[in-house]
RNA sequence: GGCCCUGUAGCGCAGCUGGUUAGCGCGUCGCCCUGUCACGGCGAAGGUCGCGGGUUCGAGUCCCGUCAGGGUCGCCA
């Protein structure tokens, strides 16, 4: 090593020692005949005094971000000097040899000091490498290796095996579009990057590794959100021969292990349950955030019969706001431009005045005797405000559960440093087609399309397809759906009668996964798993709110890495060389 | 794809109802400085105001279009 210690680690106990140090110039103080360098490696930083004469003048000329090897003894600093802030603060570094390893440019940001806070996440991600020398993002890639590092650890005491999958397979139609790779070999066929190793691990179950795992990247084409990449990583797991309860209790270990080992959080276990119809009918969300206690209140049985037209609705319903009627107006106003920022088309309130007057331009509209029992109705007390959502019963819960999380967010009624974990369980099997894209029958599968159906519905959910419910569920935390997954069909009869229901034929079926149901049909275990959304998981552990930042080198929103410029246009030689555009040959 | 916000020096921002030479902090460059740790002092350089068009005697500022980034809804089995 060019090395003999790193400079986080020196203390007073190696006073008096000579050290050879390796690093870059975090900040530079120069007093004309003494010169202090902040020598930052990936341990922390140490002082480096230069003084007169040869190591004065030589470090006069360094600046930020050189990278040097310093030659020094260890020293006490004078008394008084001491800088407790720094681990290595009671020390410093005389230099007794300076030698430039190599030059930096001018910086495009600060990466240290003063303004290193306030930087872009354009300048930042167009030089990550310079971001990643930050104590902050450094500390967060720190994190995420020993998130990986927790759960294998876990996996691997439990008898899971690491197993790696293709990223270059087959195109399935369902889903999220795929990204698409020519091949050259094969002009005008195409692979696909899978957007999860969902089929693989299906048939490694029916290969009989009983359990597997893999830190898995995956793939989807879709427009990007804050939570969203083009690519991202799932913890993905499947054994055989569980049921739902076994995937939930293996779920909690993980969990508990990230929340205990990496953050010293204690989970209480069992997390608790939650049906996916109470989830909406309580809180307006299939992830509901439980740092919140407020509830939704449903008052479409307490308004029927109402001649107020909105709110002869499939659905009505009401969140309080605590103190709420102290509002000005302008800010109830700008409670509807928010509703209409959502789809909503806007946010009926009734405020209760100190004295129990019920005001508000909804109150003008409601009965007497529908306007008087009201507040109890609601569970509003004298100086709430009362918002109303009425409408589709989806679209109402949709918009009463974005108020409640709003009101908590406005009234401080989130306790930011709790972590709430729940399980959401029995989600719907099929949801009606016209909701989604591409299903040719009237249903499609809300999960994936071997999703199996819970103890309740095997025998009659192609009965009843709006109200089956799957042995599919979700661990949310703090509002945060971070993982998923189901207890997979492993009967060709309950199969059969699945792709029924959504429509798909026997044609379409085996060409779309023949290669499973073949696979399927020499003795497939049942089997079942989860997935985490490992990205998210890592930005709830290292406290941030994007998952870009627990990435090493993410993209922008359009799939644009601004490092490398990736995507590119490709030659004409390349195009060709690819058979992007040639007809594929029969097979 | 819809809606909202942003785009001014390397970085972070200001620029009021249109007005003469577009400012501030940090950074950069030069000189000075022997105990600083966000060191300090003096001086200097650095800008097609995202791009295109329009209104106007005059546009960073107003209008239209467009591009990029962020957010949100749709979408994401």
């Amino acid at each position: 090593m060019i090395r003999t210690h790193a400079a986080g680690t020196l203390t007073a106990e190696l006073a008096g020692q000579p050290v050879t140090l390796a690093g870059w110039v975090a900040r530079r103080r120069d007093h004309g005949g003494v010169i202090f360098i902040d020598l930052r490696d990936s341990s922390g930083l140490v002082q480096v005094v230069f003084r007169e004469g040869d190591m004065a003048q030589a470090a006069h000329r360094l600046r930020s971000e050189f990278c040097l090897r310093v030659v020094g003894t260890v020293d006490r600093r004078p008394a008084g000097n001491e800088n407790p802030e720094l681990p290595s603060g009671e020390v410093e570094v005389t230099a007794t040899e300076l030698d430039v390893l190599s030059e930096s440019a001018p910086l495009p940001f600060p990466v240290e000091g003063a303004g290193a806070a306030g930087v872009g996440e354009d300048a930042r991600l167009h030089h990550r490498y310079l971001d990643l020398r930050r104590s902050e993002p450094a500390r967060i890639l720190r994190l995420r290796s020993r998130v990986n590092a927790v759960a294998r650890r876990l996996l691997d005491e439990r008898g899971f095996i690491e197993v790696e999958t293709p990223t270059l397979t087959r195109s399935t139609p369902e889903g999220a579009r795929d990204f698409l790779v020519p091949v050259r070999l094969q002009p005008g066929n195409w692979y696909a990057l899978p957007q999860s190793p969902q089929l693989f691990k299906q048939l490694l179950m029916v290969a009989g590794l009983e359990r597997y795992y893999q830190i898995a990247r995956c793939y989807r084409d879709e427009d990007f959100r804050a939570d969203r990449q083009p690519e991202f990583t799932q913890l993905d797991i499947e054994q055989s021969f569980v049921d739902q309860d076994d995937v939930i209790e293996l779920g909690e270990e993980v969990v508990a292990a990230l929340w205990g080992d990496l953050l010293g959080v204690e989970v209480p276990l069992p997390i608790p349950r939650m049906t996916y119809a109470e989830a909406l009918r309580r809180y307006g969300s299939d992830k509901p955030d439980l740092r919140l206690d407020l509830e939704l209140v449903d008052l479409t049985a307490y308004f029927a019969g109402t001649e107020f037209r909105v709110f002869q609705a499939e659905h009505v319903g009401a969140v309080v706001m605590p103190g709420g009627a102290a509002q000005p107006r302008k800010t109830l106003d700008a409670w509807q431009e928010w509703a209409r920022s959502r789809g909503a088309r806007g946010l009926a309130y009734v405020l209760v005045g100190e004295d129990g007057e019920l005001r508000g331009p909804v109150a003008k509209n409601l009965s007497a005797e529908h306007l008087a029992g009201l507040p109890e109705a609601a569970g509003a007390a004298p100086g709430d405000c009362m918002f109303f959502g009425a409408g589709p019963r989806a679209e109402a819960l949709a918009i009463l559960g974005a108020t409640r999380v709003e009101v908590g967010r406005r009234c401080g009624l989130i306790d930011e440093d709790a972590w709430r974990f729940v399980w959401v369980v029995d989600a719907p099997m099929f949801e009606p087609a016209d909701t989604a894209a591409g299903a040719a029958g009237g249903w499609t599968a809300v999960h994936h399309p071997f999703t199996g159906p819970n103890a309740d519905w095997t025998s009659r959910f192609d009965k009843d397809p709006a109200h089956a419910l799957a042995y599919a569920y979700d661990i949310v935390c703090n509002g945060n759906e971070i993982g998923g997954g189901s207890i997979r069909i492993h009967s060709a009869d309950v199969q059969q009668r699945v792709f029924d229901v959504i429509g798909l034929t026997q044609e379409q079926a085996k060409e779309q996964f023949g290669f499973l149901l073949e696979a399927f049909s020499y003795g497939p275990p049942p089997h079942g798993g989860i997935a985490f959304g490992w990205d998210r998981v890592c930005a709830l552990l290292a406290g941030t709110d994007s998952i870009r930042e627990v990435i090493a080198f993410p993209k922008t929103g359009g799939g644009y890495d601004p490092l490398t410029g990736a995507p590119t246009a490709i030659t004409p030689a390349q195009r060709k060389e690819a058979g992007i555009d040639a007809v594929p040959n029969p097979r």
